[in-house]
DNA sequence: CTCCGGGATTGAAAGGTTTCACAAACCTGG
DNA sequence: CCAGGTTTGTGAAACCTTTCAATCCCGGAG
């Protein structure tokens, strides 16, 4: 009167099989099996299969905080964004992901959406997980939390800013030059008097393009200005819109005829506001924007826009990381990419 | 001839501090650092403090990985999107991160970007990592590494699609409804002859959207052949775009006078070739997008589009998700909202 | 002065993996 | 058939934290 043997019954919750469940079941010991999942070719053919089989049947899934535990260290990567709701920033995380992928890494990519607590928990967070290394662009470079992190043995590469100190890598663009190139492209056209469209001031990423922009204002001999501000509070397609009704405002006789946007965001908002508006695009009012995201080409009036090279700035930034954690020789680089004009429709010279 | 005390040399590299060294710093035991951790309220405050200092006087920084191993449960969701690339997901992925911030949880964001291949990878390591949960828009619902799984005991929430089966919570909104909505608002406008532009139907966002469409048309009593199909191998601005060039191709006897897209990328795509092919919108062809992302109002034309509760979406199946690993007298429901069609200029009806 | 209760603290076990020194088995050629 | 070298396989320690039963200490009740 033989029991039904309880290995046949569907137990409803095995709970987890581990390393020593599988080793049980092959037959061998735990050492082994950890041979297999590190060092196959440590361990004969033979018994490699045993421990696969007995893998298989037991749904064997290696515990990663066991393992990372011991070994002391992860193979995850993380990315802290600035903007998850901008593509310029999605495009950077996918070249990231790119060169994790190659290293058979994975990227954990985190949204502090500018705000510098969340940045701080997300940060915290990731120590406590040992990632291997984080990619930031941080809410404020100079942020005492990053050179913090470094030091305490987190590499850190920061991503679209630079920073003087020499505790990490960074790669980023020219901003002000990218700046230069959009106004004088501006100032070739003919217009005089020009508009900034962007905030706040406190983001470097806005602060140099403005500065580029005077820069070229200088350089054509005509003072700051000629340069009109329309500080926005954030960067988004709705401030754009925004700063087109403020714009449509001013008296004809001070109008710029051109504006310049710290993004595209903004000036594809600023774009749909001078729909609305009646002003129309290039010929009352020439827009250039920034970042060259594919929603850029894609508007109806086709955007000039500053090209930025967002992809190899993350895949960049990604191997930098990369070759910190593998390479102790390392010594900290900063990288520094120049931006491209991309001309358009919505700066065509007005007849 | 004292030597100097070694601590008081600057140590390069001391190796992060365990709770052991503040125990020891601190002068209590292992389980009271925990405690000060983890149940503050059993230590006296006078410990308490001296623990705390110890603590910031050494840089402490909790071993998640061991506290995982021991504690048996992490404190981070996933969510594993289908196309990083598409604001909409981003939004989805934004509500997901707000309900996991009550709870103090992280959220991963990982994108699959459409390939199988890439998701199954991603899933592995998720599980590896004992995630608390996965929040997954899968390439393939009907995938059996899903309900697999979850029957390995992590939990899986399906977001953006339906599934049959009674393994998982999901949360989708009802596309079939979507398409209807675009479909009849078109034929309301007195358009006959439309014109579908998406792909590939391997995604059941697209097939339902379309049959959703085709049952539109039915209801007013017009046959299949009313719907032009313009495949497209992606959603995606530059597919929307090809899409345009070849509806322009059609002799204008049987050219549809209006379009329905699958998403709004490809809608905003379709604009600008339309634009550069001098079709006007409307007037010569209508267009209805999907998903409402904010480029869709942005648009020059500003585009009609089926709005699904994005943030809400992502919101809820988090936490459904959360809901699930804390009750254990969880049911498993499938949530659907309606979608909303927001009515803009680029399909105002022609005079 | 002893005993008791209860809050504060302790110590040891446990959790799943990797690593490493070592043992066993096998092979090669003398 | 054996010595010595190589290839495989083993077992125990270590990684850092959490948990929990056990101990300690203190003041108050008897």
């Amino acid at each position: 009167m033989a029991v039904e043997d309880s290995s046949e019954v569907a137990a409803p919750a095995p709970r987890a099989a581990g390393i020593k469940d599988v080793a049980a079941a092959a037959g061998v010991s735990l050492g082994t099996v950890s041979n297999v999942l590190n060092r196959p070719e440590r361990v004969s053919p033979k018994t490699r299969a045993k421990v696969e089989a007995a893998m298989a049947a037991l749904g064997f899934v290696r515990n990663e905080s066991a393992r990372q535990l011991r070994a002391g260290h992860s193979s995850v990567l993380a990315y802290v964004m600035l903007d998850g709701r901008n593509p310029f920033f999605t495009d950077v995380a996918a070249g990231m992901e790119d060169a994790a992928a190659e290293d058979d890494l994975s990227l954990f990519v985190c949204n502090s959406a500018n705000l510098a607590e969340r940045e701080a928990a997300y940060l915290r967070r990731l120590e406590q997980q040992r990632v291997q290394g984080v990619l930031i662009t941080p809410v404020d470079p100079d942020s005492p939390a990053l050179a913090e992190l470094a030091r305490r043995g987190t590499p850190v590469v920061i991503v679209d800013r630079k920073r003087p100190g020499t505790d990490h890598c960074s790669v980023a663009v020219d901003d002000v030059r990218g700046g230069e190139l959009a106004a004088r492209h501006l100032l070739d056209q003919g217009h005089t008097r020009l508009a900034f469209v962007g905030g706040p001031l406190t983001l470097g990423q806005v602060r140099d393009r403005r500065e580029g922009a005077l820069r070229a204002l200088l350089a054509a001999g005509l003072g700051p200005d000629h340069l009109v501000d329309l500080a926005t509070p954030q960067l988004t397609v709705e401030d754009g819109s925004n700063a087109g009704q403020r714009l449509a405002g001013l008296p004809s006789a001070t109008r710029p005829t051109a504006a310049f946007c710290a993004n595209d965001l903004l000036a594809l908002g600023l774009l749909r506001s001078c729909a609305a508006l009646g002003i129309s695009v290039p010929a009352d009012l020439a827009i250039v924007g920034y970042d060259d995201i594919d929603f850029a080409a894609a508007a109806t009036v086709p955007l000039t826009s500053v090209r930025q090279p967002r992809h190899r700035l993350g895949r960049t930034a990604a191997e930098l990381l990369i070759q910190e954690t593998s390479d102790p020789g390392h010594v900290h680089q900063q990288v520094t990419y120049l931006p491209e004009l991309v001309v358009r429709a919505s700066t065509l010279r007005a007849r």
